[in-house]
DNA sequence: CAGTGGTCTAGACCACTCG
DNA sequence: GAGTGGTCTAGACCACTGA
């Protein structure tokens, strides 16, 4: 059972430059070897090698230009998209402890005119789920997420106190490909500033997701809301010239909109 | 002075199919011809054809994987990272007419303890401005900004009423690259209630930004403030393939942090 | 099984940077 | 002008998909 898959050439060579800029061995600002010298010292071909520059440049890790030799940029930060996609994933990622208490569950038929987005299916099935989500035992957020059937089915055999649903599910095969996220501020209702301790009509800071898989089905809707004090978001973004090939790394796209 | 520089092979192809799938002219699910048609059409090597769906997979326009042809994703949108940036070029964008006025702009020396962030530098000339921003002729949000001198001297010929201070910026060469976003929600104050037309309390969404060149050197750091019924944030995620080769589109990272 | 994309090689020419 | 990356070609083998 070792998953281990053969790994191309091409990423092998890149995911050494990857943890050679990230652990500071290879300075900011440092030039890497010419390409001609890689190949030399990796014995391959020149294409394998610009593969690998390729896959670093669209990580943000290095700039690359005609005439001269690749640069390290400055630190683009190491982070995973799924943070953004898991408050378990997204907590730990700051070196504290997620936590959850499940306020409600419930599977029923999806009705019009409820707050459930207008992109899940009507007629059909479909679960919710209320948790109140802790960093380091404190309460943050009070998320509310809805699952099309075909994934709610999934959650029945989950504990949803234990830990990650996302997580759980991609590991349950899941095909959790996008997500398109709403950022904006609203005043604490009743329920938020029972749950997160603070006062009515306070600032949250809402963040409502629809996650559709590859094909644009949509397959969870949820609205996460944010004791402020507690929280925030950070988007980085740069004008690096995109480009690399292949390998399964991950990709966001990020813009503002009214 | 006809600025037209030769345009690569791959790219030409590549933004063939991408204007085809952003008119519609190509659906959404459908099915590009496979590599070795491509060949034949364009008359080009497979590596051509390669470096081309490359950048199309790596702007999440098409999905690739073994065996199978390259399929059109759902509707990534279109959107530049300029968006992120500017205000006047997103709320043109919406179709929106942007608009601002001036409350106050001033060049001082840096000093410690004031509301600069930490990473602009102390004892040199600093260029802040406050502005009003206006969508349709309503107001919309305070932008408190604050700029290294190198960058604020240029401003001093720039009228802020005027327009889009960082289209502005780029035109005269300033390499801004990478930005940090931080986004939160407070309580407005009483310059926000005033400006904005609400009340004292009331949630604002508070994004600040850090602005640095290529190397790491922050230009630029922004305060914007937004009144919440009139703006929103926007993300987009997907774990589509990273791929691609060259060319100078842009690329985003987004994840989220405490 | 045939078709298809992922990986890799080997060699070429050009445009740009820098000493 | 030497070094370097950007572009392009031609051909090869493998892994996976679907009929």
């Amino acid at each position: 059972m070792s998953r281990t898959v053969i790994e191309p050439k091409h990423e092998s060579i890149a995911s050494q430059f990857r943890s050679a800029i990230r652990s500071g061995e290879i300075e900011i600002g440092a030039e890497l070897p010419s390409e001609a010298a890689l190949v030399e010292v990796f014995g391959v071909a020149r294409g394998t090698i610009r593969q690998a520059l390729a896959t670093l440049r669209n990580e943000g890790l290095i700039q690359t230009s005609r005439g001269r030799r690749p640069v390290v940029c400055s630190t683009p930060l190491e982070q995973s998209i799924d943070d953004f996609f898991s408050f378990s994933s997204w907590v730990r990622a700051q070196g504290k402890v997620p936590g959850q208490r499940t306020l409600e569950i419930s599977r029923r038929l999806a009705a019009r005119g409820t707050d459930s987005p207008s992109d899940l299916p009507e007629g059909e099935y479909l679960v919710h789920l209320v948790r109140l989500r802790l960093i380091d035992g404190l309460p943050c957020m009070i998320e509310r997420t809805t699952f099309h059937d075909s994934i709610g089915q999934q959650l029945l055999q989950f504990d949803p106190d234990s830990g990650s649903i996302f997580e759980y599910l991609i590991e349950q095969g899941a095909q959790l490909d996008q997500g398109t996220h709403i950022v904006d501020a609203v005043p604490a209702n009743r329920l938020d500033a029972e749950q997160l301790e603070m006062e009515v009509g306070s600032p949250i800071l809402r963040v409502r997701r629809t996650t559709t898989d590859a094909s644009g089905q949509v397959l969870e809707y949820s609205e996460d809301r944010y004791r402020s004090d507690r929280a925030s978001i950070r988007i980085h973004n740069s004008r690096a010239n995109s480009a690399s090939v292949s390998t399964a790394s991950r990709r966001a796209n990020t813009f503002a909109q009214s």
